[in-house]
DNA sequence: CCAAAAGTGTTTCCTTTACACCCATGC
DNA sequence: GCATGGGTGTAAAGGAAACACTTTTGG
């Protein structure tokens, strides 16, 4: 083809499709991982839950677009939390009306107010996941697989990344962070050992002087960690080898 | 919004975008790691190098068009092969004509025929990564961000899974495969731990009494084994910590 | 015989695990 | 004092790293 010819595509070559992001946000509350959803205010599925999101803009990135619909659902900045790509659903007819194709992604973030419906939603809620996976609440399009990819995108990245943190205030104690471990993998861990691997640990910075809050039934307040953002974890956490569930693992509502 | 109400979307409120798939493909040769590239046929980057990849077909899944453009560029199938997601890069701009998104994949496949242009591609042919990084070749697009996004998924990958593997023929030898090891982390591999590591995983089978072809300069021959397919590493291998340079690692073209 | 690659044994070191025990607080 | 959670000590078990050594082939 000589340079300077007239532009190559042929639209009828191509899909030509909506794109949207729907973000998973993660969030733990009563020692128990829960997941914004919104409730359709529209066909299809009008009055089923969904994940939050939206149409990319035009002139938008992928990221923005999912900062965006972050903001907008759960007034949570992305300064704070977390916000990670989790990857593309595309099959044809995942969407009854026209092709969309959903770039997901997945968000991190520390106990945030009872969301309020915006935009789309007619309506919105922190649900815990247990009532989904238990099949209480069935999601929307291809909705519940998209949080299940999550979900073991999420108790992966806690092995070897600090994201952890992300769910705890900016200060938190060696507790704290271990009910999270606790929480989203389902088990009882150690907290002698948990201690030392956090200390050990330089992506975690111990702020010198600072205790936790007095509390109400005893014990010996805690110092005060917070997450050094940009040092990766120097050694991985690891799940004990047979995840078993925790006692207070059971959704609280 | 009351049911029954005229279709809600507003074709103004979102992008309709053009979606590709891009595909990595990465492939062993002559000890080196090497890429799939293809030799661009039209504006623009006219007759710069690209990742192969092309247009989401209207109905088609994006899994199927990511293994149909693999199969176009390289003839081999995917069966046999390796093909996962890698994430969606959708900045505007990125595409100087229009707005496209592109979803993009990578492969891992064993030693395969030089690859022949097709479809848009002027020319095509295997690359080593080591050419690329060094800044010898330039790729269009923002094709080097995913080519590096893609190299650091392989290399992690192979730490907690079998895709290695994908490198090697249906039956390969121990040898075989650390060297896979050996030139993707660029690492030297202790070959006795190494052994002891496939030995006791359960993802990797024994095929009994098949012994690797008679060698040219002596040696004991190595039997035989396969991959498990479906059964996870039990294990994870593990690069030494600092990984050092291996003899030869550089680019033997 | 020697060279080369496959495969095994062994020692040393380091990390993980389990759990005992001490510390600092509220009541 | 007691209960509760924070934090340290420590011994046993297990795995990784280094490397010596044996096995089986070609020449």
């Amino acid at each position: 083809m000589r340079p300077g010819s007239p532009p190559p595509y042929n639209p009828n070559d191509f899909a030509r499709v909506a794109v949207t992001v729907d973000v998973v946000v993660f969030t733990i509350r009563n020692d128990a991982l829960h997941v914004v959803l919104v409730e359709r205010g529209q066909e299809p599925f009008l009055g089923a839950w969904a994940l939050p999101g939206g149409f990319v803009l035009p002139d938008e990135d992928l990221d923005t677009a999912a900062a965006r619909e972050l903001e907008e659902e759960t007034n949570v900045s992305v300064g704070g939390s977390y916000l990670e790509q989790l990857g593309s659903y595309g099959a044809p007819g995942r969407d009854p009306r026209m092709r969309v194709i959903t770039v997901a992604y997945w968000a991190a973030c520390a106990e945030l107010e009872q969301p309020q419906g915006g935009g789309d939603a007619a309506n919105s809620d922190l649900v815990p996941l247990a009532k989904i996976q238990r099949g209480s609440i069935r999601l929307a399009f291809d909705h519940e697989r998209i949080l299940q990819d999550a979900v073991e995108r999420l108790r992966s990245k806690l092995e070897y990344t600090a994201v952890a943190t992300k769910f705890c205030p900016p200060r938190f104690t060696i507790s704290q962070l271990r009910r999270v471990y606790e929480t989203i993998w389902g088990t009882h861990l150690d907290p002698g050992n948990f201690q030392r691997k956090i200390r050990q640990n330089l992506a975690f910075k111990h702020i010198p002087m600072a205790r936790s809050p007095r509390r109400l039934r005893g014990g010996r307040p805690a110092s005060l960690w917070s997450a050094s953002d940009e040092v990766p974890m120097a050694s991985a956490m690891s799940p004990p080898i047979a995840r078993r569930r925790v006692p207070g693992d059971n959704d609280p509502e």
